[in-house]
RNA sequence: GCGAGUGUAGCUCAGUUGGUUAGAGCACCAGAUUGUGGUUCUGGAAGUCGCGGGUUCGAGUCCCGUCAUUCGCCCCA
């Protein structure tokens, strides 16, 4: 849209506007996820917005600092706008590692910034819930995580035959690639070469492999492992592998929450983050229409890269945006105004103000949310107006209700009157 | 960073090979109905055609630039 006709400004590229009839969808999201995450029992927390580049450099690489939105300030700090909230994490905990008792488990929504071209599903700022649980080795931090994200779906009505949650492993990635001597070493260049499987042509992903240092023999063994599509496919070729065990424990567990119908075993789910080394996971629509809805995985070394102690976790990040995309595409009629205040006070004559006022406190004070009019209006008006759905209620006063003492409520929808007292 | 499309009233869009004063529907405002809203009728207001430059006797229309936006690619939350 047009922004300012006169000097043509909106919003920057990327960036958004909130209008209250935006802020609908949005604020039903964020009271959905926090009531998932203190449902489960995750804390909340947050931090500040603006990191230090170089905190964000270390753990993701040099590469990425293009597509931050980085800035000096006024001492020549290095500063950038947070592109996800993983690494503030890892400082937060790592700064109160020896106090913190384990597992902990905390959640924050948090606005999160990138500079890159604009497209479905991807803007340069958005907000993503996170969830992490620190210091828990078993399945049952990914299972928990992921029955916590399942819950803000359902109460989003997002049901299972509308979404999936498609998941593989890294370790056991490395254990099949492990059994056609594949150094260990070179593993993590093979996750991020398969995981632009179908984003770039195969011919570049095998060029990948090559400048990771393996031979045509290796590369064309990396290829084979993704022939694999199930887990039994995998079971005969690595049928002792611990990770194989524990991703049937994790189903196990997943089984119990009740949402065991919502994975699906899927080998190309590698996520192009290079700190995941176990569990990793992606939910999509049916269609695969849309982008990943949420996505994460279990990572171990994320506080060693910024000085802390080891400390095994998982995380999961559940943005605003491809959700929205997707509830108005499965649930095309959520979008439908409700009322968003109780009752609406209006009245004929400036004399009849203070009357409308005490009334409008009354209401207040028994805990409705009351829009009373702040000047006077004809009552076509204020009843064309107020008839609109945004309101449950209407009360009009006229001359002749103070006189009487007492006025007619009106429920807007069925139309119907009932006398209240005016005192 | 690369490629393509779009930009005309609050919204959705028409607008002929360049030709006088730029239109429609919905929404809005007023009246019919001077104390009661979702249907009807009548009337009204509203646009520097995204912005800037160029070509032309003349530009919403053609050309260039720019900004915004959509869709691909690169990349990834």
């Amino acid at each position: 849209m047009p922004g300012n006709k006169e000097q043509g400004f909106s919003a920057p590229r990327g960036m958004r506007d909130f209008y209250p009839e935006d802020m609908a969808l949005r604020n039903r999201l964020f009271d959905t996820w926090r009531q998932a995450a203190e449902n489960f029992g995750f804390k909340p927390y947050d931090a500040c917005v603006v990191e230090s580049l170089e905190l964000l450099k270390r753990k993701s690489g040099e590469e990425i600092v293009d597509q931050i939105y980085h800035f000096k300030d006024k001492s020549n700090r290095d500063l950038a706008l947070r592109p996800e909230m993983t690494p503030t994490l890892a400082r937060m905990v790592s700064a109160r590692q020896g106090t913190l008792s384990l597992p902990l488990k905390w959640h924050t929504i948090a606005q999160c910034f990138r500079y890159e071209r604009t497209t479905r599903g991807r803007k340069r700022e958005h907000y993503q819930w996170n969830l992490d649980i620190l210091g828990e080795p078993s399945v049952a931090a990914e299972a928990e995580i992921l029955a916590t994200a399942v819950s803000a779906l359902e109460k989003l009505g997002i049901t299972g035959t509308m979404l999936r949650i498609h998941f593989n492993s890294r370790a056991l990635l490395s254990d099949l690639l492990k059994t056609v001597d594949i150094s260990e070493a070179k593993h993590p260049a093979i996750f991020l070469a398969l995981d632009k499987r179908g984003k770039i042509p195969d011919e570049a992903i095998s060029e990948l492999m090559h400048k990771a240092g393996l031979n045509d023999d290796e590369t064309a063994k990396a290829w084979r492992m993704l022939d694999m599509h199930t887990l039994d496919d995998v079971r005969q070729t690595v049928p002792d592998s611990p990770a194989l065990a524990q991703l049937d424990e994790f189903i196990r567990v997943c089984a119990s929450y009740g949402f065991a119908d919502r994975l699906m075993f899927d080998m190309s789910v590698i996520r192009g983050l290079a700190y995941y080394t176990g569990i990793v996971f992606e939910a999509f629509d049916i269609k695969r229409e849309f982008r990943a809805v949420f996505g994460g995985g279990r990572y171990d070394n994320l506080l060693t890269e910024i000085g802390g102690q080891p400390l095994s976790g998982v995380g999961l990040g559940f943005g605003d945006v491809v959700i929205a995309e997707i509830i108005n595409a499965y649930l095309p009629n959520d979008g439908e105004s409700r009322p968003e205040c109780d009752t609406a006070i209006g009245y004929m004559e400036e004399s009849q103000r203070s009357a409308a006022i005490l009334l409008a406190q009354k209401l207040r004070s028994e805990g409705d949310s009351v829009d009373m009019a702040l000047a006077p209006e004809k009552p076509k008006k204020f009843f064309t107006r107020t008839g609109r759905g945004s309101y449950q209620k209407a009360v009009y006063l006229g001359p002749d209700d103070i006189e009487r003492g007492s006025a007619r409520i009106k429920d807007l929808a069925s139309r119907t009157e009932t006398e209240i007292t005016l005192s």
